[in-house]
RNA sequence: GCGAGAGUGGCGGAAUUGGCAGACGCGCUGGACUUAGGAUCCAGUCCCGCAAGGGGUGCAGGUUCAAAUCCUGUCUCUCGCACCA
């Protein structure tokens, strides 16, 4: 009978580790540690993808191997259980979020102990279990309470943070206003992406392209008070610390472009309080301010006299022939003339009721009005118009700018559109791709650097000189200094669920029952706040307040001291909950911390963080910001979190032939097909709309760089494999995989099928193959003869032969080079060369088949356990030792050398490994072949490397 | 447009201090065993060629005794960002 039967070997073993708390992590390590952690995954209703596997077995693989070296390891699961999908299934159905989560959670659970992952279970958590939350709310409290000191680059407690003598003087609310601006956590007024269709508001992250990032629905602007977490204040110390961390540069890359740093200058331009009528400043005021500002100096706030901008690049001052304000610029009422009131109020309008999609669709055409006012241009005193278009944007730099049309894209193609003077500052020289000319004439707009021209006593200087110099000119006049700004904005940290972490924050109520704006917290003893247990869903949310103002009045009113409050209704978004877990897994049960120092001290930092790449900026620059919060705090002891982050690549379906048909059924070349805007296949040649077609991989051939029917080979098709989806039909199901194959062959496959960063195709047909090696792996050992589970009669207690040594000690170096590298695909093909050696031997040492089944064990667990009982050990290999190689064993007494004549291979000779430059020649020339080749011919050169190849050159 | 990464057989991929291109697996071809085969085993499988030989790592150059690997240019694809002044 015993064949390779997966289906009872494999629950066999799990439930073994289960009984046995195998995989149990010590509380403190013993010794060297690693902390290899998941991405936790969000419990769908779908169950687990293939691609959730491809990273949790690499990690396994990982794990396994570090126990057998005696490392300390610590491996856990949990859940990222908040989110929208339960709470909008109760919206339909009446069923509880929390219930919907429960039910998914256990199916993950399932089918993860399916798939034999040597997690600590022990250590699970969900984000949604009352007493994580209850911490979470801690944290919140904690970001509530600290205000960040720029000067000590540190987040200090609100308590510490300065008063100036004129707040405290206006008294204790005052004092308390001035505190909350200057909380990690504080509320705004501000406009909000309302997604009608998913009834939510979303951070700017999650809209793309003025469309939602999940579902594609339209997204509209409108105000709301929201929570704001200032990230900002750390984006310096986030982009610093990518330095020393073990991550990929691409994706450090990734997250320096997102915080995106610019250093330039902000400059004050003079438009007085009030402009003449001609809408220009009065050149008395002017030169008065001039003096104001040597003597005082640059104020750290705007007056109301100047205009702030920021520039990367001051050098191109006097080529500023005019400036623009954002449409939401506060100004821009004071600054429109009378005469383009109209026109001012409409465009911003306008601009306050597209959407972001609109505004980007629209950002072919530049669109803009003209004030009516003028601005001085601090470095030669004239006055330049001030226009309000909505390709700046507020909330970057200070929402105004200083256009250069000559030196800026954008600035030039409004200055096109609009027929304003262009002023070139900048001489190209000799750059490559612009003509020089053209440049100076403010023909062609230039945007790199070259030589000043056109600005005064500067004339001559490089850019980078010039930037340097009226920098420091700039601050010695008190009109500018040099600035530093992010791309990356404050975190828009509430939103409109019920199915999230509640605020523990109280809105202080006055005797009619409004919101009077002053905060309170709740203390830290009083957590958590739980939901209310009571909740109607509606299955309509047409506004965009909170499901939770629909609260029972005993959850959403609170008296304390004769004080009537209200809660905070919006909820925390779901990346609260996974910003700190890695935290509680340490330390699951602690009641009385967020994880107990001592602990936090041995096991911190993460070693090996594994999970998608599309967790690369938000999750991983969220995560890091609270982390750097609890630092400062004292609460952990790193810096950052993740030492060392890897990527897995996504795992496409199988690869898929397409054709093209038009009405008529006809075939159409692949070549002859586009996509139109809509992103539908259109005929080039006819524009009309063609179908798409399936086609199967018989039909097709191989022709030159692509595929063509077999049938008819002037159509090709595409061929070309894509993202799982639904609606593709082409999603794997991780249950059946198992059920066909086994999970030893879905985590051995999903390692095997390229690196592990690697962008790679599924294939069914992939899997059966290695499921045939696991095969042959248990034949090698077992009789499959024999009605019990016997040895194979060919494995035997005998010596190794010379040849079956050195095939086990190769293995053995390039399985354990290859793991530590995490390149488990090649380890593998190292394990299958191994096993098709030994199936040709007759006599199997058990010594060798043991190292085997040990090096195997990470990769495919439940069967190295059943083979290694049966080669008769009692316990778990889990702990067994890593085996070791000896290097001796690896010496071959001689070696194959190649023998090229002109570069090309002509013959191999054989010679002793330690044969010297001359034997190698001699044994070379002699060699049938390369005489040969060497006849009649003058030998010019040879290049003879010791151990590995000859070379002849001749003429 | 900007940034990052990648182009190697029919397919996934291996080989990177420059040194035998195609490890390993799939698929395919032929054979053995068999009532049967989607089991197993054996042999073959980069392309052209009967062979000798020639060609070959997206394309075009270059460096070198020797290039998938280094340099220059160029094309294509994937991912991310996208009016960030």
């Amino acid at each position: 009978m015993p064949r390779y039967n997966p289906a009872t070997v494999e629950p066999k073993w799990q439930a073994f580790w289960a009984e046995h708390n195998t995989f149990a992590a010590p509380r403190v390590p013993a010794g060297r540690k690693i902390y290899v952690l998941d991405m936790f995954p969000y419990p769908s209703g779908d169950g687990l993808h293939v691609g959730h596997p491809e990273g949790y077995t690499a990690t396994d693989i990982v794990c396994r191997y570090q126990r057998m070296r005696g490392t300390s390891v610590m491996h856990p699961m949990g859940w990222d259980a908040f989110g929208l999908p339960a709470e909008q299934h109760a919206k339909k159905t009446g069923t509880h979020p929390r219930t919907t989560t429960e039910k998914n959670i256990a199916n993950f659970r399932r089918q993860l102990k399916m798939l034999g992952f040597s997690y600590d279970w022990d250590r699970e958590l969900a984000t949604t279990d009352v007493d994580y939350f209850r911490c979470t709310q801690f944290i919140f409290l904690k970001l509530f309470d600290t205000w960040f000191d720029a000067e000590q680059q540190k987040g200090r407690p609100i308590s510490e943070l300065p008063i100036p003598d004129d707040v405290s003087e206006e008294g204790e609310e005052a004092v308390r206003r001035y505190q909350d601006e200057h909380r990690l956590a504080y509320q705004i007024e501000a406009p909000v992406n309302w997604c009608p269709e998913l009834g939510t508001v979303l951070a700017n992250e999650e809209v793309q392209g003025g469309v939602s990032e999940r579902g594609g629905y339209p997204v509209i602007r409108i105000p709301l008070r929201q929570w704001m977490l200032r990230i900002t204040a750390y984006a310096d110390r986030l982009e610093k610390d990518l330095e020393s961390l073990n991550w990929s540069e691409s994706i450090k890359a990734l997250q320096r472009n997102w915080i995106g740093r610019s250093t330039g200058a902000e400059v004050d331009f003079f438009i007085g309080m009030t402009p003449g009528d001609d809408g220009k400043p009065d050149q008395r005021q002017y030169q008065g301010w001039l003096r104001d500002r040597e003597l005082g100096g640059y104020p750290r706030k705007p007056d109301l006299d100047v205009l702030r901008i920021y520039t990367t690049r001051p050098d191109t001052l006097f080529g500023a022939t005019y400036m623009v304000i954002a449409p939401e610029h506060p100004y821009v009422a004071r600054l429109t003339q009378p005469g383009q009131a109209d026109a001012v109020k409409a465009y911003c309008e306008e601009a306050a009721r597209k959407s972001d999609l609109d505004r980007t669709d629209l950002a072919k055409e530049k669109t803009g009005v003209f004030t009516g006012s003028y601005a001085i241009n601090p470095v030669n005193g004239k006055p330049i118009p001030i226009w309000v278009a909505d390709y700046v944007l507020i909330s970057y730099g200070t929402g105004a700018i200083m256009a250069v049309p000559a030196h800026d894209t954008r600035d030039y193609e409004f200055a096109a559109e609009f027929g304003i003077d262009i002023v070139a500052v900048v001489d190209p020289g000799e750059a490559e791709g612009v003509s020089r000319d053209d440049v100076l004439a403010g023909k062609q707009v230039f945007t790199e650097l070259g030589v000043a021209v056109n600005s005064g006593e500067y004339d001559g200087l490089p850019t980078n000189e010039f930037k340097k110099k009226i920098a420091e000119d700039l601050a010695a006049k008190g009109l500018g200094r040099t600035a530093i700004n992010y791309k990356l904005r404050d975190w828009l940290f509430s939103r409109q669920h019920f199915w999230g972490e509640p605020f523990p924050i109280l809105h202080e109520l006055d005797a009619d029952g409004n919101l009077t704006g002053m905060v309170r917290a709740i203390p830290a003893e009083e957590l958590p706040v739980d939901l209310p247990a009571e909740m109607k869903f509606d299955s309509t949310h047409a506004s965009p307040e909170p499901p939770l103002e629909q609260a029972p009045a005993d959850w959403l009113y609170v008296t304390i001291d004769g004080k009537k409050y209200k809660r905070e209704s919006n909820s925390m978004p779901q990346w609260a909950g996974s910003c700190w877990y890695y935290l509680r897994f340490l330390d699951p049960k602690n009641s009385e911390a967020l994880v107990d120092p001592e602990i936090e001290k041995a096991w911190m930092p993460v070693d090996l963080y594994v999970g998608g790449a599309e967790h690369a900026v938000l999750h991983l620059l969220y995560a890091r910001f609270w982390h750097k919060v609890l630092y400062d705090w004292g609460y952990v002891s790193t810096a950052e979190p993740f030492q060392k982050l890897v990527n897995q690549g996504m795992i496409l379906g199988e690869m898929e032939f397409t054709g093209y048909q038009d009405d008529n059924e006809q075939w159409v070349s692949a070549g002859d097909v586009k996509t139109n805007a809509a992103g539908q296949p259109i005929s080039k040649t006819t524009n009309d709309l063609v179908t798409a077609v399936k086609v199967e991989a018989a039909a097709v051939e191989k022709q030159g760089e692509g595929f063509v029917l077999k049938d008819n080979a002037q159509i090709r098709v595409d061929s070309r494999a894509y993202k799982m989806s639904k609606s593709r039909g082409n999603v794997v199901n991780p249950d059946e995989v198992v059920r066909e194959y086994g999970a030893d062959s879905l985590r051995l496959y999903e390692m095997f099928m390229g690196p592990l960063e690697a962008v790679k195709p599924w294939s069914m047909e992939g899997v059966n193959g290695v499921r045939g090696f696991l095969d042959r792996v248990w034949r090698m050992i077992v009789d499959e003869r024999s009605e019990e589970m016997t040895l194979n009669a060919a494995v035997q207690d005998a010596q190794l032969s010379d040849e079956q040594n050195r095939m086990l000690h190769k293995t053995i170096k390039a399985v354990t080079e290859d793991v530590d590298a995490m390149a488990f695909n090649t380890a593998i093909a190292r394990m299958m060369e191994f096993t098709n050696f030994f199936l040709k031997e007759d006599v199997r040492p058990r010594s060798a088949m043991e190292k085997l089944v040990l090096m195997l064990s990470p990769y495919a667990p439940h069967v190295a356990e059943e083979l290694w009982r049966l080669l008769g050990h009692d316990d778990t290999l889990a702990y067994e030792p890593w085996p070791e190689y000896d290097a001796s064993a690896l010496v071959e007494s001689t070696v194959e050398i190649p023998v090229q004549v002109q570069g090309k291979l002509r013959g191999r000779i054989r010679v002793p490994v330690d044969a010297d430059q001359a034997a190698l020649e001699a044994a070379a020339k002699a060699d049938p072949k390369v005489a040969e080749h060497l006849e009649g011919k003058k030998i010019v050169k040879t290049v003879v490397v010791p151990g590995r190849m000859v070379n002849f050159v001749v003429k």
